[in-house]
DNA sequence: CTGAAAGCGCTTACAG
DNA sequence: CTGAAAGCGCTTACAG
């Protein structure tokens, strides 16, 4: 009987061994040609030429997982963020084109984890370490260390972490310095009664942008003492912190300025104010942080504090391709913070105060 | 020689093997309680119980990369878009979530391909259709099919797909109606000299509603023939667009009311009405299209088209996944569109015209 | 210098 | 009902 040779069936994407079988040659040859070992030196340029032609026919693409699985690499890095609307919306999508952008010049690939809630969901961050991504790139995470014990075998690197997280490499930008050049502008403009609309508490970041506030007010002898108004990091809520506060204390005691902790609670800052007639900055001035492309949306625009965020999304993802490639340079408790700088960037939601401007005049 | 026992690396992560040793069962009797097979029925419970504690004690995790191999399947969809500036950050964004949430829905992981271009970047397509994902998510294409020919053996589906992709089932939503609503809407309001900015040439999303906007003009005996302008999809292209109309035309010919492509070029458009002292709606009413963030956090409001851009990101993956696991169904031409419905959204930036308030007042 | 073999970690079909 | 074996498609170390 004789034997029936096998055709390859069209349903299944070839293989090295077609590619091999179509050239003459072992599929081995073929891996070392295709991926241009130094193996493959030792095979005639004409072989070569035959090789690549033959997958070039076939249009072989190389099996992912099967390349994953004998490499112990998968070539992707997870993103891991809470998104949602408002202001983390433009934060991530700014952090995350610098890591896309990143990761393509790597030729790596990113996968993202969608987290509800840092605090409840730390057992989804396990079972995405699993070999389907070589490290993970935790986005403003908000846990605390004691509730997630971060998966072994996984290099991780944070980034704006908003809780210390001992052991990960954090890359965040200046933002008390930033908080603290912002409040000095206000305060060089001849602003003294300056409110902070601050961030949730028990955060990190939130907590630097105080820091820098109130380092800056007192480093100005003739300013009042700080006020600090708790909000949160939405519009809405900068809006109901605003609102409330106008309720309870009247136009009288209005500050000349308002130094926010993000662009999206200045945004609903605004909006409070122009519910009672108060334009920004002839009546109050109001200043963001993190140059979001709200900043640049609203109207007037935002006076705020530039973070370089794309460029801290491309870092992260370079610092964790060395974690994952050069695993011992993880040496523990070494770890240090990257710090990125930070930029005022001026627009016309800021102005000297209306007094300053009479007193002037 | 006694045997020394193979004592586990730390460094590895552990196996099926690895678990069926401690529980002193087989590799495979691991794989089937773990999955839940049927075959599991046939293990007794207490050995499920052990294999389940061990599994537990060693923290064990199936390797993603191995079960891809086995199964053909690696559990993972990618999306290809275009993630730049402006109103495709904000488009992006809520499409991108709706795949989010259907994706883990559905125990699938999402991988992002950021492109720079779609009418340079087909080989690009070609390389991620390489076993790693299972199928793809377009979102809104714009080559011409004769520049790509989409890679075989990989299911497709598009999102706004702004050129015919034949074979590939494309997500919409009824843009045309939109426009046509709006445009309505407009001239419902006493408007009849109205404006469309429109976007770039040659894209079906901006045609159709260029034609909803025609049509309701066509519609209404009293109106003047339409006046379309070239614009573009981004903030600043509406600038210009509206800044050189308004310099060759003057206030004169100033239009009642203007129907923006999207809500960025509506943003623009304010911008150049603001810098000769045009407001609105006072003076002129503008109207733009998606609902996208930028229209909520604008002053005024905008007054817009809502698509339901998560809803029909959530279809999207719903429908690919279809599509891969049953690839019959897949069946050529009889690609329908699915059609989402849209809806008029109103807030701030449109009112009845002057004209029309001074003839009732 | 070359190719056959083993192995990556899983699943599934198939002998006992 | 059970476990040993083969196979997914690749890479790498190792005999010839």
């Amino acid at each position: 009987m004789p034997k029936i040779p096998k055709i390859a069936k069209p349903a299944r994407a070839p293989t090295l061994a077609d590619v091999g079988r179509a050239a003459g040659v072992s599929a081995m040859a073929v891996s070392a040609v295709l991926n241009g070992a130094r193996t493959s030196s030792r095979i005639s340029p004409e072989t070569r030429e035959r090789i690549r032609e033959a997958a070039r026919k076939l249009a072989y693409r190389p099996n992912a997982a099967a390349r994953a699985l004998a490499n112990r690499r998968m070539q992707t890095i997870g993103v891991a963020a809470v998104i949602e609307g408002g202001e983390l919306n433009h934060y991530f999508l700014e952090v995350f084109n610098g890591i896309l952008e990143a990761s393509a010049r790597h030729d790596q690939n990113a996968i993202v984890f969608s987290l509800r809630d840092w605090a409840r969901d730390p057992e989804r961050l396990h079972r995405f370490c699993d070999g389907r991504i070589d490290g993970l790139i935790l986005l403003a995470p908000a846990f605390r260390e004691d509730h997630v014990a971060l998966p072994a075998h996984t290099p991780f690197v944070s980034v704006h972490a908003n809780v210390p997280l001992p052991g990960v490499l954090n890359i965040e930008s200046d933002e008390e310095r930033g908080a603290y050049e912002m409040t000095r502008r206000l305060l060089g403009l001849g602003h003294r009664r300056i409110m902070h609309l601050a961030g949730p508490d028990g955060l990190l970041g939130p907590a630097r942008r105080i820091r820098g506030y109130e380092r800056a007010l007192a480093s100005q002898r003739s300013a009042p003492p700080g006020l600090v108004v708790p909000a949160g990091f939405h519009p809405v809520e900068g809006r109901d912190a605003m609102r409330h506060w106008l309720r309870r204390n009247g136009k009288s005691r209005l500050p000349e300025a308002i130094f926010c902790v993000n662009d999206s609670v200045a945004i609903g800052c605004i909006e409070a104010l122009a519910e009672v007639g108060l334009r920004v900055p002839e009546d109050v001035s109001v200043a963001g942080f993190d140059d979001s492309l709200a900043a640049r949306i609203c109207v007037p625009q935002l006076t705020t504090v530039r973070q370089p965020l794309r460029a801290m999304g491309e870092r992260a993802v370079e610092i964790l391709l060395t974690r994952i490639t050069q695993p011992g340079t993880t040496a523990g408790s070494t770890d240090k913070s990257v710090v990125f700088p930070v930029e005022l960037v001026t627009r016309g939601s800021v102005s000297a105060p209306r007094a300053a401007t009479l007193e002037l005049g």
